[in-house]
DNA sequence: TCTGTTCGCTAACACACGTTAGCCATTTAT
DNA sequence: ATAAATGGCTAACGTGTGTTAGCGAACAGA
């Protein structure tokens, strides 16, 4: 009778999330079946419901698990005092360190939370409108003291977060440069991008 | 009985794709069922097997039409004799303006490739990593003329067209900016935060 | 007006899905 | 050693899916 391997650090639940992600990313939410899933957790599909209660609550955890670790990193810049452009520089890192380390559930809370029903859908949505409306509160904050240029601030937000979904890319592609090249030249295009020109 | 609308310049099938690519974009492919798209199109379901070979056929249709009309606008470009850094904000343009005005379709082939079938999805990835390719060399090109600043191309171009993908977001936002404003913004962010400082 | 084609309908198919029930083996705690 | 809890299994359910067959109405061209 096959057992779920667990680790001393993860439980069996945590397992499947982690699984679950790496398959959602893959095929997405609605082509990855409970099956798919079973196999490749190495188990029978009616087994998973001993660990959790549906599919919908494997996407809850991604996506709460990921939208919170936003949540608490922007809270935590916000009350730092830097300038504003280096707030976003920060957070800007930050977004690429997870998508780099954490990839397959940023990923899939990025593409495929459209799934989730409510209340959980209400909920997220307005989470990432919160996040959103701060963080282009930073950039206006960055333009008043002119270290940013003057631009729509949501635009800039939306330019930001998208690129950095780009890496999906770079961990799909052959011959990676490597996670500090690719860092390094994001942040050299993204904060270069809506910097001030400081007169050299 | 019920027939399908058509002006004079689109055939039924063509309505048919249309309203797919809006059902595919909000939904998702694989969620988006034969049923719900025959009862935007204002049919039954069955009916619209005597315009279409299949579902997938849909999903041909739309990403092909989109890939196919990248690829004739990069070689127009690539032929012309102007700086990189001016065919670059070209095609960024081109790619605005796509995103702006044919949304569904090109929102649909960017995201729901993956549920193409072989052989055609084995083509779609091919023409997809050509077209990086080209642009990308097309940087590379502006490095060496010294126009725009030395980056790594790939990410450069994985970060242009991540971001204008976020596009999405605009036209779904309450109150947007107007679409010249947004593309403004997108040009200055973008070709700015990758053009060679000149000297002010 | 007649004739062939186009296009819609209803009914039904086979299949894949998420999930539950009920049973037995294994682990854990006493 | 024994009892309780845990975590697997097989079998089956209801539902929704893409798609086909076959029929009749509406259209197009003569």
């Amino acid at each position: 009778m096959a057992r779920i391997i667990i680790d001393k650090n993860s439980s069996r639940k945590e397992v499947i999330i982690a699984k679950a992600a790496s398959l959602f990313r893959e095929k997405g939410y609605k082509a990855a079946s409970m099956r798919d899933l079973a196999e490749s957790v190495g188990v029978e599909a009616a087994s998973l419901y001993n660990h959790i209660k549906s599919k919908t609550e494997l996407l809850h955890e991604i996506c709460f698990g990921v939208a919170n670790r936003f949540m608490h990193k922007i809270e935590e810049i916000e009350g730092g005092k830097i300038l504003a452009i280096e707030k976003v520089e920060a957070l800007i890192r930050f977004h690429i360190d997870e998508m780099i380390h954490h990839y397959e559930e940023v990923y899939v809370s990025d593409r495929e939370w459209k799934h989730l029903s409510d209340p959980y859908l209400l909920n997220f949505q307005n989470q990432r409108r919160m996040y959103r409306k701060r963080f282009a509160a930073i950039i206006e904050n960055g333009i008043q003291q002119k270290n940013i240029k003057p631009i729509d601030a949501t635009t800039a937000v939306l330019i930001i977060l998208h690129a950095i979904g780009g890496i999906e890319s770079w961990h799909r592609s052959r011959q990676k440069i490597s996670a500090e090249a690719l860092t390094a030249n994001m942040i050299t295009i993204l904060v270069g991008g809506i910097a001030a020109n400081v007169k050299v």
